[in-house]
DNA sequence: AATGAATGAGCTTTCATTCAT
DNA sequence: AATGAATGAAAGCTCATTCAT
């Protein structure tokens, strides 16, 4: 009964496991060396494979990075969505997308690689179309969230590349953090979103 | 004799205007391909110069990029002291520092790098130091500004990176815009630094 | 009791139907691509086989190639021998050479292959042999045709490669050509054999 | 006085010294291996330098190939043409063509290839272009020498092809013979392009 | 018997670095 | 001081061959 319709047949799962695989093994190897750096023969190494395999999966070395990056940006996209959508509290919205972001970044390095804006990753073109997704979820969010509001008349566009800047910036240093000092982290950069240095609330 | 105490001999000016040329050609191909497509034949052609010569006045393309970033910020650092000590008022010196940092960038691709936080390029050593450097002095001003003041009680170190990751945030969109879009733009960043998205008191 | 004798036993039939079909695929991928250019991957594709069944029926690579120009020669020299019995007008029996050859070239393009003589291919050994004893064959009826006859005294051996040159010439540029202008093709071949470029009698 | 209006630097002379040399080089290694096989590496270990000095002298594999086969065919051009305006005699005009054909070939393997018409070879564009400059020019020579005689009225294209025919045929076997011996295949090689087997007037 | 995933040697090409001139 | 020809290590990629299933 557990294998009624099966979706996806045994050599699809292999395939997905490997293909899987190679994929964090080359987001582990982004995190080594930075992806320009990256080598086949490194990934494969890394991924208990050798180089000839990755070609049985991947085209070739671009079209593999795209998919780690697109990869690492479609999860993102999802479970920053997810996470919204369980308060309808604006703040909490915000604080949402800065933890689901920082999570994210710190389990995936190609994602801090491409929050990291770098021309030559974020113009290969199917980069830079997930990429504009997620701004665009990110810009809706907070257009929602300051429409008739108390909010300085906003651009969301602009106030969600602010967003996401102070994000990365915080990633720039904080990756190495404890769990307590990474709540810290998103406590205060939500504040300083809503508030700046000028002495908000909760001060 | 006429040369009394001659700070410099010939040879030393000769070797600093190469230097510079290289390190001015190099900054310009980093502009081009970003620092890690940088070929020394590309720098060499650039500077008007062959490869070998490079060699001459570097000890490798390594020392050669360290010291393209280390120009850089030394540049930016001096720049941006002078530009603070203008003026007593704080928002006018984080607008100095936003706009010193943004108009480098803009005549210094290499600054844009180090201000991407790249970390295969930040651990490089020097750079580290200069960068330390650089964010200690802003740090400095801004501790000075909110000291004593209606400001948040507000962890100085941290709020520099924020104000830095919004001035890399429009960096990285905004290279193309014009002179009064980027006027714009700092005083977009200098605002929200100051306020966030809460209604601060200018519109 | 129906099988009487059975000179083969079935495996060995199913064997024979196997590596005959694999020597077909491999002889229409050398069509395609020249036999330098053949890859494993693309005979088991052809012949609707996995690569590694190849294995199963053929030592390696160079072994299999070795029996696709043994085979087609070894049909050549079969047709050949049966269609110059066929008559014992010496002209006729040249026609039946020149004829039978184009006939297995147009089918056949492993035959151009080792008509073509690379001698990386014909200096495979075995090649080596069976192309050896065409030529004999097509030698000895040509001694056969000239011994006491007006025709000049002739060493049968290179003119059998005279003869077998013209051939080859034909069929490089000839392939495409309809049946008719085939059979313009081996008229002429055959005349220029007879008389070369001088007036012979049926001009 | 020697040096006056030098035609060329003495770079450009190293330049061509090298070239020339690769070429050479690349020329030997299609005679050991056959132009299929031959690899970036063994043209640099034969030619005496290494791997990464071809691409100084060529941009590519393929281009350097082309140059080879180029070369080949425009000596062979030059050679034919000037060796069959030294008479008016067409025996000897053809003549001629075949002993320059031969000689070109005993010395320059990737004539061999070339005259083995190799449709992968072939097909290379510049290489198709210089072949058919050649044929042209051989078929001009036939043209002249048929027209208004008593040799049957031929199509002058189709006896160049045949005539190279036997040439190839020669040289397919005969490479390593001696001088005489050559002589002796030349002059079978023309009268068998104009009596064929028939009993022509000499012997 | 048949498969095809996995391998790794080998290929072309690039580029930082050296060194004779 | 300056050159640029030469080098060779290292990269991406292909493909004949093997072997667990």
């Amino acid at each position: 009964m557990s294998t009624v319709q099966p979706s996806k047949t045994k050599d699809e799962v292999v395939r997905d496991f490997r293909t899987s695989g190679i994929l964090d093994a080359a987001n582990e190897v982004i995190a080594e060396q930075g992806w320009k750096d990256v080598s086949m023969e490194r990934i494969a190494q890394v991924a208990g494979l050798s180089k000839g395999t990755l070609y049985l999966y991947f085209k070739n070395k671009e079209s593999l990075l795209q998919r780690v990056f697109e990869h690492a940006l479609v999860e993102l996209e999802t479970s920053t969505t997810q996470a919204t959508q369980e308060t309808t509290v604006f703040e909490s919205r915000v604080r949402a997308i800065v933890a689901t972001a920082m999570e994210h970044a710190t389990k995936n390095h190609a994602l801090i690689e491409i929050l990291r804006a770098d021309p030559t990753l974020i113009h290969l073109a199917p980069v830079q179309r997930d990429l504009d997704r997620y701004l665009n979820s990110v810009s809706k969010t907070i257009a929602q969230g300051t429409r008739g509001t108390a909010f300085r008349r906003i651009n969301a566009r602009r106030s969600a590349r602010h967003l996401l800047a102070l994000v990365r910036g915080s990633l720039s240093d904080g990756l190495r953090e404890s769990r307590s000092q990474q709540r810290q982290e998103i406590d205060d950069v939500v504040h300083f979103f809503f508030h700046g240095i000028s002495a908000g609330d909760n001060s």
